[in-house]
DNA sequence: GACCTGCTGCGGCGTG
């Protein structure tokens, strides 16, 4: 080819403007025009300043960085000063893999080290990178974590003179401990260079609301973050919502039948149908839960075994030791024969699975932003549309079903997340919490890594510069007061003011589990001979004897060692499944406004089967008759349910305010159920609470449990868990607008 | 009604 594929193009420009050696890999990769978002993220960043740059997965954001990037570095010239030029940081070791793999060619074009770096990588090439630090580092934060806290004295050697810091799959970060963690640590190197600002560049494929993003790619001062949309829209979207009514009675016992039973948990129509889909094609199947992904595998391994078929379905989720989900990955990649990976998320997040023939999903689902992350998965070969199928179980069409059981939430849930990502919504961050444990955390590195500290200072830098910006002083003082207290003495202060690490902050940052933000349970590691399965949660480990289903295969559990956290197995025939912990999704307020909004409708979605439009229709209908259109108060029985259309955070928050007002109430997923009273009392009590609520936040939170939920918050006091409480798991001042809601659904707005 | 992510330094041993 000696044909000039750049020219008269509009990428022509972008393409110009990179040096000479990154020109030159582009041609060699023989691409016939860069992509839109290339083209737009170049001059962005060879501008210099923050950058977000979202495009769908597989639409080139990577090199969208980092050709630019590159052209920064090589334009210092050959006697620029040593350290990193580019630090790269991702949320998965199995990514920065993936990068390595595919930046290879670029850096060793443009002759620049490229080094990747986390808790797999031997001690040996981390030292290397360390002595001669040059060009790109690929991190995790806890690698990046556990290096300003052991040498916090070469932290101005190795970083002070980035040029720019890529963080990819942002959205992974915004809003959780991890993402603080990781803006924490960035404004830490930032002030260790005595630099007042390192470019930052974010790559995503699904952000709720980008001004979120951009303050939390830098803090307070997004609105100076330069935003770059790809336009590339994909090859279109094929989907399907299917019902499924509900299996009546379990299948018929008759004694030596019982071996090959299928768990229940299975339902039959549904896995034929999957069966029937799926086989013979490569496919992604998201089914909720680790438990349904042992379930679904099982049954489908099964069904290939009775048609003479070799397996094609493959379990693939968090508790499967590493060995057994890369055989999976690098089958769905690389391997031409049929596979269906049945998943959890663990297959959401960018890890490299190449394309994908359809996506089927169990049930409605939690979030729109996941719904987005699943579909990217599939329809990425040219020509080729994304294909995506939702299974949803709901009661039956026959007679006797409750009113309320009609309303078919499940199915109107994955609808209405159908809907919403149609319409382009996405569920933004949580940007309420206040992340105590993770500030905990960040006061001990940053001692760790900068010695004794005056109070001031460590303000100054976590709370100020740093993320915790919702923190006042005076919560700063309660939390420094309570790492000291003589319970925890993490933290001691020395005679002339200063803060230093005591015993207690020694022996909790001595080890290696420092690093991350987030708690990790104690498993069993499971065995067959030396071969690494994974792990089960310890609740579970019963008895030597006892069979499990474990990776989609079947194993009789031989031996037990508790002291080592072992267990041995060996394959069977007949097995159960093993329970995993979890404690619930929580749903968006978004979503189920949609969900009231479609049950008040009357459009009926083209994607829907027979069965699904029916039960839609019948969910409609009963919705009239319960009067939901007028209000959401109705009498069950000797109860009463209440319906505000409220996500599960405001739900739970009116949940409390009956409790505190001696109501007996239990939370569905979506209504409340007050127990043994009048609609009067009830209606009494929530148009008292749109007036004026009864009781303050504190008086609130304190009915809540306080469980800890986050790493550090042991070292929190009473008073401080309460704030946390108010701040993330409540919304008070939300009250008057959700009792209003169930007199008037359609009227409120807010 | 759920899911996921991460890891240093050092002592002790064997081998070339």
């Amino acid at each position: 080819m000696t044909s000039q594929p750049f020219a008269s193009n509009p990428s022509t420009t972008a393409f110009d403007s990179l040096a000479e050696p990154v020109r030159k890999w582009i041609w060699t990769q023989k691409w016939a025009q860069l992509r839109d978002v290339q083209t737009q993220a170049i001059p962005k960043i060879l501008e210099g300043g923050d950058v977000i740059v979202s495009a769908r997965t597989a639409a080139g954001k990577t090199e969208a960085a980092f050709l630019p990037l590159i052209t920064r570095v090589l334009a210092r010239g050959d006697d620029r000063p040593t350290g990193f030029d580019i630090l790269y940081v991702a949320p998965l070791k199995a990514l920065i893999n993936d990068q390595h793999r595919r930046l290879e060619g670029l850096l060793e074009e443009c002759g620049l080290p490229l080094h990747k770096w986390h808790g797999d990588v031997s001690s040996d090439a981390k030292q290397r990178a360390r002595t001669r630090p040059s060009g790109v580092i690929l991190i995790t934060p806890e690698s990046l974590e556990a290096t300003l806290v052991r040498r916090g004295r070469e932290v101005e050697g190795l970083f002070s003179n980035l040029s720019a810091v890529v963080i990819d799959e942002l959205h992974a970060f915004v809003g959780r401990e991890r993402g603080m963690q990781l803006q924490s640590i960035l404004t830490r190197i930032e002030i260790a260079c005595r630099r007042d600002r390192i470019d930052r560049i974010g790559l995503s494929a699904t952000l709720g609301d980008m001004g979120m993003a951009a303050d939390f790619l830098r803090p307070g001062r997004g609105q100076n973050v330069s935003l770059v949309e790809g336009s590339d829209a994909g090859n279109g979207l094929k989907l399907q919502v299917r019902g499924y009514a509900k299996q009546l009675a379990p299948p018929p016992e008759d004694g030596e039948a019982a071996p090959s039973a299928r768990p229940s948990i299975v339902h039959d129509a549904i896995a034929d149908d999957l069966f029937a889909y799926l086989r013979g094609h490569t496919n992604l199947m998201f089914a909720g839960s680790r438990q349904k992904v042992e379930a679904y595998t099982d049954a489908l391994r099964e069904k290939c075994e009775a048609n003479g078929l070799p397996n094609e379905f493959f379990a693939h989720h968090g508790n499967l030791s590493k060995g057994e989900r890369e055989d999976v990955e690098l089958r769905l990649r690389d391997d031409p024969r049929p596979t269906t990976a049945v998943a959890t998320t663990t297959l959401e997040l960018g890890i490299d699975v190449g394309d994908v023939e359809t996506v089927a999903q169990i049930g409605p689902g939690f979030s729109v932003s996941s719904l987005r992350q699943r579909l990217g998965r599939s329809g990425r070969r040219a020509g080729t549309p994304a294909v995506f199928r939702m299974f949803v179980v709901e009661p039956g069409l026959h007679a006797g079903v409750h009113p309320t059981e009609r309303l078919r939430l499940d199915l109107v849930q994955g609808i209405a997340m159908v809907e919403a990502m149609l319409k382009g919504l996405c569920e933004p961050p949580d940007s309420a919490g206040l992340h105590l444990s993770t500030l905990v955390h960040q006061t001990l590195a940053l001692l760790l890594q900068s010695g004794s500290l005056r109070p001031g200072v460590a303000y100054r830098v976590l709370c100020e510069a740093g993320p915790f910006q919702t923190v006042s002083r005076d919560m700063y003082a309660l939390l420094l007061r309570s790492m000291a207290s003589s319970e925890h003495q993490l933290i001691e202060m020395s005679s002339d003011g200063n803060l230093m690490l005591a015993a207690g902050g020694e022996a909790l940052s001595a080890g290696h589990e420092f690093y991350a933000v987030f708690e990790t349970p104690v498993d069993y590691r499971v065995l067959h001979g030396a071969h690494n399965l994974g792990a089960l949660p310890m609740d579970h480990v019963v008895a030597e004897g006892q069979t499990i289903i474990f990776a989609g295969r079947r194993w009789r559990v031989m031996t037990v060692d508790d002291k080592a956290r072992v267990i041995l197995v060996q394959p069977t025939k007949a097995a159960l499944l093993p329970t995993f912990g979890g404690n619930g999704g929580a749903i968006h307020d978004l979503v189920v406004e949609q969900m009231r909004l479609l049950l008040s409708g009357t459009n009926v979605p083209v994607y829907l089967n027979g069965t699904a439009r029916l039960m839609l229709e019948d969910a409609r209908a009963a919705f009239l008759e319960l009067g939901l259109d007028r209000r959401g108060l109705i009498q069950v029985g000797r109860d009463v349910y209440v319906y505000p259309w409220a996500g599960s955070k405001r739900l739970g928050t009116l949940s409390v305010a009956f409790l505190a007002q001696k109501f007996v109430v239990a939370a569905g997923h979506h209504h409340l159920e007050i127990e043994n009273c009048a609609p009067e009392a009830v209606d009494a009590a929530l148009r008292a609470l749109i007036v004026a609520p009864f009781h303050t936040a504190e008086e609130l939170a304190a009915l809540v449990a306080k469980p800890e939920m986050a790493k550090f918050d042991s070292f929190l006091s009473l008073e401080l868990l309460n704030q946390v409480t108010i701040a993330e798991r409540l919304d008070v001042p939300s009250l008057p607008y959700i009792a209003q809601r169930c007199f008037t659904p359609a009227a409120v707005t807010g």
